[in-house]
DNA sequence: GTCGTAAGTTACACGTGTGTAGGTTGATGT
DNA sequence: ACATCAACCTACACACGTGTAACTTACGAC
């Protein structure tokens, strides 16, 4: 039934458990993956995952800051020089790129975390990652003179951009991501550039 | 040890199973959610959920159908006049204000579909959303000149912008939801005011 | 070659969740 | 009062997934 692979030594084995419960945790979610199916792929019995990382959690544990610190390295690096017009298009390049280079990756950090991690709400690295840009806006907003309370405002609305244009992008595929990441850097840019001092309502509704 | 309440029509059940199935989906997602925990907080045992919807995923449909709707009409209604960038405050603050008002639909319609459906990837909700959006995008940009098969992009990226924004505001709860919206339409706005007509790269990345 | 140990297996106990069959209760009209 | 029908329940059969205990197999050192 589940012809046995290969012998591996452990780090081998763990490396390859981490690619196969990568794969499948993409496609079914945390909750509706299972170890048996991670160990059968890996043309394994399911023991080997507990021996390795403990248990489900510990698997997607493993799994989920690897894909962060890869991600985080990726983007810093991207943005490391340039003025800063060439840093937002680098970013959305570095970004998109992840998107089309490791689709799985990226299903999972856009995906749920498990309800009992800490943290509660969405997935915890674009929110870290929304955090940081939230940094570096409000200082150059109070330079430039706007309310720097407002930042993390504009820095959910950048990441959100990206995120969810990554994800139509996943199922599109048509415009490369170096045209896509233009087109989504030249609304960020020429959005934060011409922005009034103070928004303010344009429209009082009524009732 | 479950204390059965009072005796409902069907169509009262069926609206309270409703409400009480949304709290718990919202809590625990979809795979997550259990028909226990939804009969046991409706004082209800299991097979009434059977009897009404014919199983986790009717229920789940009904849900989800009903919640489509109700924000579909919501943000249609608050565009029905003014100006376009009024059009855009105001479908800002509709969607926000939904947000606000229903967070667990919100938070229902932002995580994903049970995997056996149809339609793949994510909510279908904000996938028909931006369609809408990029269908309108194309025929304003094909008048302005600009190129018309772009329009997706912006349009997935305005929608990601607000769905992001949305999901941080849950959390965060600090500017309202009218000072939000009114920074978030300023940003979509201007950015797209101030767009270039064909927007190219303006680093190209070495190595 | 044989011996030790890392790598891997089979088998089981347990919990939780789904879906259904068949019986019970209570309101409502006459 | 009592028949009737919708609303509801208890009880079961079943599948699947987790986690652990005890046993087996292959590789490498000497």
């Amino acid at each position: 039934m589940t012809p046995r692979g290969p012998r591996l030594s452990a780090s081998a084995r763990r490396a390859q458990l981490v690619d196969v419960g990568r794969a499948v945790f993409a496609k079914r979610g945390y909750e509706g993956a299972s170890l048996e199916e991670i160990a059968d792929r890996a043309k394994v019995s399911r023991p080997v995952l507990y021996e390795h990382f403990g248990g489900k959690e510990g698997l997607y544990a493993v799994i989920i800051d690897r894909e962060m610190e890869y991600l985080v390295r990726r983007i810093s690096e991207s943005i490391s020089a340039g003025t800063p017009r060439e840093r937002v298009e680098a970013a959305a390049l570095a970004f998109l790129s992840y998107v089309k280079d490791h689709p799985d990756g990226f299903a999972i950090l856009t995906h749920d975390a498990p309800v009992t991690a800490a943290g509660g709400g969405m997935s915890s690295l674009l929110n870290d990652l929304a955090g940081r840009v939230g940094d570096v806006f409000a200082a150059s907003f109070k330079d430039a003179g706007y309310d720097a309370k407002t930042a993390p405002i504009y820095a959910h609305a950048l990441i959100g951009m990206v995120t969810f244009v990554g994800q139509w992008w996943t199922e599109a595929r048509k415009p490369s991501v170096e045209e896509v990441a233009g087109h989504i850097a030249a609304l960020a840019w020429m959005g934060l550039r011409h922005l009034p001092k103070r928004p303010t309502r344009v429209a009082a509704k009524k009732g």
